[in-house]
Formats: structure tokens, C-alpha cells, sequence
DNA sequence: TCTAAATATTTTATACATAAATTATCTGCG
DNA sequence: CGCAGATAATTTATGTATAAAATATTTAGA
């Protein structure tokens, strides 16, 4: 197949592509493309967060899915929103509480779970990144047209509901991981 | 603008696009749905080297590289080609050469630099996880049909070509940083 | 010829990210 | 009613990732 121009241009940057080969398949292809870009607009949005509002893309993604939310979330919905593991939830949270951004509030009905949610000095800080972000995304994203960028949104979509399928035929699950053993009480850590 | 099926589908399950609002720019979707997938496949196949040959996606990623260069790549064309810092390439190739797979020759021509290149065993070790790997992402991305996979391919390609335009604008370098004040030898430290 | 500036890589401090284990609490069923 | 199993969040050990500084070496220009 003889590249187009885009293509050319597309792979004359050192990047991930460059370690394609010809004999590769076209769906590898589009995955080290799909990953490059997603890795260059990340870059610039990390880079402008840390200059200009030093702070970092994970907390602003975790603050982004508070506003949308303004009773809170608990951590685990957190985690699948962020696409992310628990742990990683409790240490981004951990931050935010120290810089008094969010606040874990309790929930009466289950001791065992908070409902993280944005303090007023959070809901300010937000809306003023916020602002800036989708300014920065605009300009980045502005370089395909529209009607290009509504094609680009659609296809990912059919993919993405493609990968969501797929998850959703998951593996028959170990029942009774822990057989007879009886788990005895246990000192606190240190 | 009313959603298509697609579309409704693809904001089914709980992640990043969780926190748009009716408001946001069709830039910032577009943004939120492109990490989304990324992130989709990304951990899919995370877990899958994990499991099937004990490794990660950066080391099998480097390695890949390697494979397209037999004669080896600097840690600073390492580091360009896998979009990630000197640093992490630093710690990476550790890993890598202790497990005997990869190892740094050094250029007669330059005593700063290295070459890293994969050894005999490295090159096996790529080659049966290369395999794996592709047939990984046939599977996934062979959710979209093929027509679709290569226009989102070529609309992908117009994408990085634009983000890459506006990169190579830099800023005014900021010369001569340390004026004036000499450099005096330190000790090393221990 | 000499040295300031630049380059190549590593080191340091810190943040994010994971899987697995741990702890506390809740639920459903015998 | 009691408890095994499940759930929610945290902790632990480890890997990746960054910016900035440090170190060794090369280069270009005065």
C-alpha cells in the first residue's frame, strides 16, 4: 500500500511506530498510532498542569469526576471511572485531602465506605483549570476539522463498545477462594 | 444533538467520559473517549504479558524497539522513540539486562554514549511475546471491521500530524543558563 | 590551545500505578 | 442468631514515570 500524505508526515517523528515493520498487521499499527497520540496530548496537558497550577493530571482527572458529581463518589466508583486501582485512588485522595481540595465524608449506612467530595476552595480551583484544560484540548484537537473530529469520535466509539463487550464475558469466577481455613483475628499492624 | 446507537452504547459503562457534562467542547469528548480506549487496551494487554511471560509493557515495548534495530539504539533515541524520560529508560534497560535479555556496548567513538541491543536470548524471548502481543491486539481491534480500522488509522495520522506541527514551534531557548558563575569540581558522590 | 557550552547518561526525590494481602464491616443463608 | 463469604478501603512491595541535578565527555569558538 503506497502512504498518503498524512501517513508520510505521520510517521517522520521517532515514535512508537518506528519500530513497525511491513509485515505487521494493520490493527497493530493503528493501536501504536492510537497510543501515540494519546501520549503526546497527555504529555503537553501534564506539562501545562505542573506550570501552571502545580498540580498533576491524575488529581485533576480525579477532581474532574467529583464536579460532575457534587454528592461525592465513593472510591471504588472512583476507581472505575479513572479507570484505576483502589490503591492508586487512596493516594491521589490523600493528596487532595492534605491540600484541602476534597474531603472523605462518611456514609451512615455503611462504615465501611466514604463519599469523597470537592470543598468549596476545590470546586474554585477546579473550575479554574477546568477552563484552562478544555482550552488547551481545543487548540491541540483544533488541528483536525470538525467534521474529521466527529468521524474520529464516532469510530472510537464503535471500538470502544467493541472492547466493552468483549470485558463483559468474563471468566467463570473461583468460588470459595478459601476453603475450611478459618481466618482467626489478627493484631493490628504496627 | 441526539446520540446514535454507538454512541449510547459507548457511554454505557462507567469511565473517563463519565464526567462530561452537556456543555463540554466536542474537542474535549473526542479527548476523553481516545484515552479511554487507549486505556482499555492498554490494560488488557498489561495483563496478559504479566501473565503469560512475567514481564511489562515498557520492558516489551523497549525490547520491540531493539527488534526494529539490530545494531542497537542510544538511551536517547530509546528515550525519544518510547516517548518516556532518559530516567525511566535508565531504569528500564536495568531491568532488562539483569535478566540477561538486552546489554549496553559501548561506542569506541564516543565515551558518553552506549548502544543497547538485544541479546541472543533477548531476541527469542521478543519473538514469542511479539507473536502473543499481535494476536492480542488483532483480537481487540478486530472488533471494528477493517474499512473503519483504516480510516480512524488515516484520521489518527492527520491527528499526530497536527499535534506534531505545533510541537516542532518551540519556545525561545533559553541560552547560556548558567552565565558566569564557574563550574567547580565536586566530589563524587557516595 | 583552552575552556565554556553542550551533550549523554545516571541519580535523586517524588508521584503514580499495579497486584496481592490485610483490616474492618456488611450481607445472606443455614 | 451466628458466621462464612463478600465487600470497601488501605497497606505493602514493586515497577514506571517525571523534573531537576549531577557527572563524565565532547564540541565549537575565541
Amino acid at each position: 500500500m503506497t502512504p498518503r500524505d498524512s501517513d508520510t508526515l505521520a510517521r517522520g517523528v521517532p515514535d512508537l511506530e518506528s519500530r513497525l515493520h511491513e509485515t505487521h498487521h494493520e490493527t497493530l499499527r493503528l493501536w501504536l498510532r492510537l497510543l501515540t497520540c494519546t501520549l503526546l496530548i497527555e504529555s503537553n496537558v501534564r506539562t501545562r498542569l505542573r506550570g501552571q497550577f502545580k498540580t498533576t493530571l491524575p488529581r485533576f482527572d480525579l477532581m474532574a469526576q467529583l464536579e460532575r458529581n457534587p454528592r461525592g463518589l465513593r472510591m471504588g466508583e472512583l476507581s472505575r471511572r479513572l479507570m484505576v486501582t483502589g490503591g492508586n485512588i487512596t493516594g491521589i485522595t490523600d493528596q487532595l485531602v492534605a491540600e484541602g481540595l476534597v474531603e472523605r465524608q462518611p456514609i451512615p449506612e455503611d462504615r465501611r465506605a466514604y463519599a469523597v467530595c470537592l470543598t468549596s476552595k476545590g470546586k474554585r480551583q477546579f473550575d479554574l483549570m477546568a477552563q484552562a484544560h478544555e482550552q488547551w484540548i481545543e487548540e491541540m484537537l483544533g488541528a483536525l476539522p470538525a467534521v474529521e473530529r466527529r468521524r474520529l469520535h464516532g469510530l472510537l466509539g464503535r471500538l470502544k463498545s467493541g472492547l466493552n463487550e468483549r470485558k463483559s464475558e468474563p471468566p467463570p469466577r473461583s468460588a470459595r477462594k478459601r476453603v475450611v481455613e478459618r481466618r482467626l483475628p489478627r493484631e493490628k499492624h504496627a
